[in-house]
DNA sequence: TATAAGGGTTAACAGTGTTAACACAAAATA
DNA sequence: TATTTTGTGTTAACACTGTTAACCCTTATA
């Protein structure tokens, strides 16, 4: 027992948690679930987090990071504008078919049940979203995009990466339909879009 | 107490079950909260219905009934291929946003709650993205669109729409960005992808 | 008249998040 | 040193959830 190996509950409770959610989902993380896993009361997850939306606060903290950590990744991987936005675009998705117990919990979940997230978290979760505003400005910059507001355009291309992980995971889509054929048809379109964009604006009136 | 007055104790569950997910949303509707709505024990549900599941599968038919009727009627508001798709487009966004707990039920709640959907509903809810996917088929016959796939095309253009509706009325979506902004290049972008898609297609490899 | 069926009830089970009250050891203070 | 206070954990309980089993009473049928 140094003082290295013994782990403080919290951080116990919390990967107890985080692998509770992973093995068996969001539906089956129950506070009495951790606690018998870790042979602690279920009461006394109640001293290291205010509730268990303050728990899964914590999860999707982690789940940010790691997708924080993805697109960071696939933006370093390549060097064109056009480039760097499409790679974000597969890794964004590949992150939401591969966790998605963390998808869930991020980006799913009811939010009336994960009461309202702190302030400076939203910060950080909207941090992902401003690395592809930044590459969409960065083709605007270099005349290979054409739009006049890169936020607007970065979270038009969340919704639709977002709608392709979500409907495909929740197996909504037509099995006729070849998942891996939807996923490469968002993620071209959402580049093309950004170099068309000036022509949609101007060809209608508004 | 004429007979037709009295309405079945089923249409009358149905009824308040509806009421009650549109007023308190599905979080709060529980087998006990529709019982004591009506004067009945919670239990005497489970003779008109088999399940939780069973009931929210009559609500979904609703919705999509719901849904199904607002689509055909924009389908039917405009004549071009184009302006038909367009049309269709906002009005699945529209009844996104207005009827959220319609929604839910029908597109977000996770699949292993609401277990398998009956196939002969399925087909229903399915064919609501054929008439979408009717109207590409057109713009193609016309040449307005390019495209090999109407049905993964009509598939491209419900994840769209979906985000936004799933993002926006989930309040993801950052402030800053104008809601009706966001829809609206939505769906122009929707149309305008079906304009341009051979040359996205050739332009790649595979 | 006896039997069966339909439509409804209460009691109970196993589960949920959460709070209140209590116990005990370690640390801080008088 | 003696006495508090604090930290860390417990059990019992509340108010919920979906669901099942057993029962009751009225109506229709053999």
């Amino acid at each position: 027992m140094s003082e290295k190996e013994e782990k403080s509950l919290r951080r116990e409770i919390l990967d107890t948690a985080r692998q509770l959610l992973t093995t068996t989902g969001y539906a089956r993380l129950s506070m009495r679930n951790i606690a018998n896993k870790i042979g602690y009361s279920a009461t006394s997850i109640y001293l290291y987090f205010e509730s268990k939306d303050d728990l899964v606060h914590a999860l999707i903290d982690e789940g940010v990071e790691l997708l924080g950590s993805r697109l960071s990744e696939a933006n370093a991987s390549e060097s064109s504008p056009a480039g760097r936005l499409e790679a974000m675009c597969r890794a964004y998705v590949a992150f939401g078919m591969e966790r998605p117990e963390y998808y869930e919990i991020m980006y799913v979940l009811h939010p009336e049940y994960i009461k309202r997230y702190p302030a400076e978290k939203y910060r950080k979760a909207r941090r992902n979203l401003e690395i592809m505003a930044a590459a969409v400005e960065d083709g605007i910059g270099s005349g290979v995009f054409k739009h006049a507001e890169p936020m607007l355009a970065a979270n038009l291309a969340w919704t639709q990466l977002h709608g392709v992980v979500t409907l495909l995971s929740s197996e909504r889509v037509d099995k006729r339909i070849d998942p891996g054929k939807l996923i490469d048809a968002a993620c071209r379109h959402v580049v093309a879009s950004m170099r068309t964009w000036g022509e949609q604006v101007s060809e209608t009136s508004n």
